[in-house]
DNA sequence: TCCCTCCATCGACATCCGTCGATTTATCCG
DNA sequence: CGGATAAATCGACGGATGTCGATGGAGGGA
């Protein structure tokens, strides 16, 4: 099982990295999807699945923007899709990946410090 | 010269990760922020540092919770201030740490995807 | 059936990174 | 000055990570 979705156990006792200090677990959850964004390459495909027609992307879609080999993009993705960030659809011989809704702002929730009211 | 404050390219564009492909240079930025929030010790750092007393705390004060040699707890937070998160202000023998302020905020409007009116 | 396209996986390699003990630097106090 | 405390730096080591070419496997079309 590599399935390490986003952390939800700080969201959910309500806390944010900067109000109460994280527990050793909690921090390890965090830091695996930051690692996750760690990297300039899968930022970048990130932005570019994002940005893409549709949502959603192949990828030979992206392999030429991103200019590395089909083998490390496909590495970057799954990264991605193990980080909950994107989701992989298979559609034919095509795989389709796109941001999975709300994960991005489920992050930047953890990390905001003025509570909205 | 190590200093790589926060990234401001893509936000004083008002583009979002989601919005816009990123351009290598913007990604570089990115992960550079990114990258110093992607190990756990770390991010149990920043959280200690920010929960502590006052809002700041020296090396000593934290050396304890997180479990870490002196020297890797005074690695780890020079990773932090060169990335922009915290700052350091020598007061006699002590290094006092603290969070810019601000500056997880910034971090976490560049993932939101949902802008705010 | 045969081949071509798309993509995941494998194996290998070089580099980066977290961690530590030991040492050095800086500051304060008697 | 001399000793003690706080913290940065150094050097080393093992493990993680990004990248690639090559291989394999699944679909679709002629």
């Amino acid at each position: 099982m590599t399935s390490s979705p986003l952390p939800t156990t700080a969201s959910a006792c309500g806390g944010t990295l900067a109000s109460t200090p994280l527990e050793r677990e909690e921090a390890v959850d965090l830091a695996r999807t930051f690692k996750a964004l760690a990297d300039p390459s899968r930022v970048r495909l990130l932005s570019l699945v994002a940005a893409h027609e549709g949502g959603e992307a192949c990828v030979c879609d992206i392999t030429g923007p991103v200019g590395l080999s089909q083998a490390t993009v496909s590495h970057h993705l799954k990264v991605l899709v193990e980080a909950g960030l994107l989701s992989r659809e298979q559609r034919g011989t095509w795989a389709f990946y796109s941001v999975v809704p709300g994960a991005l702002d489920r992050v930047a929730d953890l990390l905001r410090t003025t509570t909205p009211t």
